[in-house]
DNA sequence: AAAATAAGTGCAACCGATGCACTTTTGAAA
DNA sequence: TTTCAAAAGTGCATCGGTTGCACTTATTTT
């Protein structure tokens, strides 16, 4: 009764409990995670640890890998930004190249957080599917801009390939000792290609 | 004791019983799926249905995706096959592209048993990953054809990236309704950054 | 105050998968 | 032939992820 303050937002006492069992578990699960390795943990540990049962933690998570990446949707959400607001006569196969080299360049020193989530899931091959595929659902929405971009129809099948393509141009580099290098490599090959659909070509 | 012949290869008793006995399974397999679905059978029931245990079950096969997938190795190498033997004067790409095309086409009248099986996999998302996975396990052999067709080292990250891609290709056009011409649209897109890559920048 | 809503609980169960100890078959050596 | 070791197969128990169901709370609405 004597709470009077504290409720700037409109969300009533219910959704914050909500919300704050919500982070519980995924603070809980991470910390397991990061300590002990993702396939170490099982998800009844997990809902000890929040002090939920595994049927609430269900409830609020569709799987044991969207506990990890609770927060993709606003990777999502900056990776379309990057190529929305990209600098002016700025490629968007180039503006895609920066975003993903700069993903991979986080300073464990700088932002330890950051290095040791990386690491995380860069050892666990479920987490890397998982993070692929939810990358890939990207895929539309960019060839949408791509295609308001370059004056193509929306559902021009060049629009889509090119947006699957960068997209999964990470991927292509997995093998390669040097990344860095292969990411740029392959981003060539299709800034290259796209030049060619875009400029010439159509009509001789 | 009457029974004399029926030795012609070097293979034992034993390797005969046991190829039979993988053979059961994934028949039994493959019954259960195409009438029931694949979601709605489980393991315990295919290894019912070929009268063996889990445990054998398992010891033939690495999981239940691996039982529809009995001879994807012999579509892996009939798929580098296509890149090798390919027409005189016919690039990578067009001869990769040839193949995903012709693979699409299977005529339901023509071959009853191939369209069914396409239309399994194709409507069940776990095999669908599991096939592409597949798929993509040949990036690295077709990426080293690629770089001995081009002269390119045989490490070169270009190569992988053509590889791969090209191998994605299929997955890019997805959610077309004319697949086949998005498959062409991304293929023209790889051949065309395919061709510059290759024509010009190496030696100015 | 009562009814409607939604969070959370507890439990049992299913499914894919694995480990272990055990029996049977089979190939070949003794 | 007898014997022996490897390999195939079995049975069972168990694990971890996941779901369904019936049930208790807490909060909101009427």
């Amino acid at each position: 009764m004597t709470e009077t303050g504290a409720a700037p937002a409109p969300l009533g006492r219910r959704e914050r409990k909500k919300a704050a069992t919500r982070q519980a578990i995924a603070d809980a699960a991470l910390d397991l995670f990061l300590e002990r390795g993702y396939d170490d943990v099982s998800i009844r540990e997990i809902a000890d640890a929040a002090d939920v049962s595994t049927t609430t933690l269900f409830k609020h998570f569709s799987g044991k890998e969207a506990l990890v990446f609770d927060r993709q949707d606003e990777m999502k959400a900056h990776q379309l930004a990057v190529v929305r607001e990209r600098p002016r006569g700025q490629s968007i196969p180039v503006a895609l190249r920066e975003h993903a080299l700069r993903y991979r360049q986080i300073n464990p020193d700088d932002e330890p957080e950051a290095a040791a989530f990386l690491d995380l899931v860069g050892r666990t091959p479920a987490l890397l599917d998982y993070q692929h595929a939810a990358w890939l659902e990207n895929t539309t929405a960019l060839a949408r801009i791509i295609a308001e971009d370059s004056g193509l129809p929306a559902d021009d099948p060049a629009c889509t390939a090119l947006a699957h393509f960068a997209l999964e141009a990470p991927r292509a580099a997995r093998h390669h000792q040097d990344r860095a290098e292969a990411i740029t490599r392959a981003f060539d090959l299709l800034e290259q290609g796209w030049q060619s659909i875009t400029s010439g070509t159509h009509k001789p």
